[in-house]
RNA sequence: GGGGUAGUGGUCUAGCUUGGUUAUGACACCAGCCUAGGGCGCUGGUGGCCCUGGGUUCAAAUCCCAGCUACCCCA
């Protein structure tokens, strides 16, 4: 059984996150850097991330599909930038058996290749368009970084659309309402507060014309990339070949979008919510969202029967609930163990709440305990359902404080360098200009607002140089 | 890309400097008893190729080299 976290989440944020994730029993390493484990308790947050998303897809008619994991180098060339990019980090199958391959196979890093070259074969005519298709699947990029559970792995589960439009409209707003279903999903789902906006140059997809992206605000001012949806206008459709004929009866190159989320998005909620007790989940993906915990002194068998009785009525009304009758641990190990696993809610049920007919309740965000009346167990839902938004707007507002608009170049490289806050700054959004950014202060651009702002400076913040946008600034995990 | 730190039953660790009986302790786990409002108590028990491979030595958890894995710092 689990043990408590021995580090303090403010003192080695990295050091207690491995600590969460591995004793909560969520995720562990394999032997294999990089390839993680995802354990039952783990992957369910994930099955109910999947089938948000998904219902979501199929809400604007996307259907899912399958291609294949391995991608000939041909393939994968084709796209100049597109492999420039990717290449450095493409994991190759060389041998099968005991035989070389003649061309080598990479391991998909992401699939646009390999789908775009049967879209080429499926696209002829403009009633064959849009072409709405997603995968599930995983994917193998060889980091050489540190590698780590949910965040950042060799192997990543994900899943990758891929639409094709007649026109640059439609495919610019499908990569809008994609990115809008993200910040959906990161909000309703996981309580993860997002600021949605546009890549730079150097931080966007390599071969998108525009890269979109919401990016989550972290206790030690660091930002985190929670899922990217990329227009790739004809940059790809011109390569690959894919052409149709317009009602015009003139050949036309479609304009493309490619969009993903990944697990990674699992890790972020722990980051952002979990504290010195361990794991803090929203009610909407966690496991359990309740968990009753009998306490007996006496009258075991009626305390446990109300305990039954208690536990259906919320299994009635749809909540998940898990009753932990079992005898050989006491009720103050269970409620540290389910502190740990980040049950939203614990229920008490010992003589007191038997003689009164009511229950004890203690929520897992502040710990504040209530009683409510059995008659009133409906109210459980209501009470979940607040549990999530206090999350939810707590985390916003902590991240309010954490931006903080600057002018001084002096401040902007202090301010980045020691992660003392966010910042937001008027920017050339030149890539020389962030190379040497990052260069001098280990941070990068995480994003420019979607809509146009009044400049905070007119000069960029860094280079002095005329500023063309306002752009927010950290270092990521 | 460059440098550093660490790896001992499931977990955390002692031992390593100065090589030498049966590898230390706590927690967890198993059996039995006892218990219950924030990690109950007692008794007994199971469990180790001391990360892997090589080297030095009469002798290696201990010294040396390489690899793997995790973490940190720099570019």
């Amino acid at each position: 059984m689990a043990e408590g976290i021995s580090v303090k989440k403010e003192s080695d944020l990295i050091s207690w996150y491995n600590q969460v994730v591995i004793k909560s029993e969520m995720a562990d390493f394999s032997v294999v850097k990089g390839f993680a484990v995802y354990r039952p308790y783990g992957y369910e947050m994930w099955e109910r991330s999947v089938e948000y998303l998904d219902s979501k897809f199929k809400s604007i008619g996307v259907k899912n599909a399958y291609f294949p994991l391995l991608i000939p180098e041909s393939i994968l060339s084709k796209e100049k930038e597109h492999i420039a990019g990717f290449n450095p980090e493409v994991a190759w199958v060389t041998i099968g058996g005991d035989t070389e391959l003649d061309e080598r196979l990479a391991i998909r890093p992401t699939s646009e290749t390999i789908m775009y070259d049967s879209y080429s074969k499926w696209i002829k005519s403009y009633r064959d368009l849009p072409l709405l298709i997603n995968q599930w699947n995983t994917m193998v990029r060889w980091e050489t970084k540190e590698t780590r559970l949910f965040l950042r792995g060799r192997e990543v589960l994900w899943q990758e659309g891929h639409c094709v439009f007649k026109t640059a409209e439609e495919a610019d707003k499908n990569a809008r309402d994609i990115l809008n279903f993200y910040k959906q999903f990161l909000e309703e789902m996981l309580a993860v507060p997002v600021i949605a906006g546009k890549k730079s140059q150097s931080e966007k997809f390599a071969g998108a014309v525009t890269t979109y992206t919401v990016e989550a605000i972290l206790s030690n001012n660091f930002m985190s990339q929670a899922a990217t949806s990329h227009y790739l206008g004809q940059n790809f459709s011109k390569p690959f070949d894919i052409k149709f004929l317009d009602e015009k009866n003139e050949l036309q190159y479609p304009f493309q979008t490619s969009w993903g989320i990944s697990m990674r998005s699992i890790g972020i909620m722990l980051l952002v919510h979990g504290d010195d007790k361990g794991l803090v989940l929203s009610p909407h993906v966690a496991p359990y969202q309740c968990v009753i915990i009998p306490i007996i002194k006496e009258e075991k068998d009626k305390i446990l029967e109300y305990c039954s009785q208690i536990e259906s009525k919320l299994k009635e009304m749809g909540v998940r609930v898990l009753l932990d009758s079992r005898e050989e641990y006491s009720p103050g190990w269970k409620l540290n163990e389910y502190d740990l696993k980040g049950v939203p809610l614990k229920i008490q049920i010992g003589k007191r709440e038997l003689d009164n007919k009511n229950l004890s309740l203690k929520t897992r965000i502040n710990n504040v305990q209530s009683v409510m009346p059995f008659s009133e167990i409906g109210d459980v839902k209501e009470k979940l359902e607040d549990i999530h938004r206090s999350m939810l707007e707590g985390v916003r507002e902590d991240g309010k404080k954490r931006i903080k608009e600057e002018s001084s170049k002096e401040n902007f490289i202090k301010a980045l360098k020691e992660s003392l806050y966010i910042v937001k700054a008027s920017w050339c959004g030149t890539p020389e200009c962030e190379d040497k950014i990052k260069n001098e202060t280990g941070a990068t651009s995480r994003l420019i607002p979607l809509e146009d702002e009044k400049l905070i400076n007119e000069k960029c913040i860094f280079c002095g140089k005329e500023a063309k946008v306002n752009a927010y600034f950290a270092k990521s995990y």
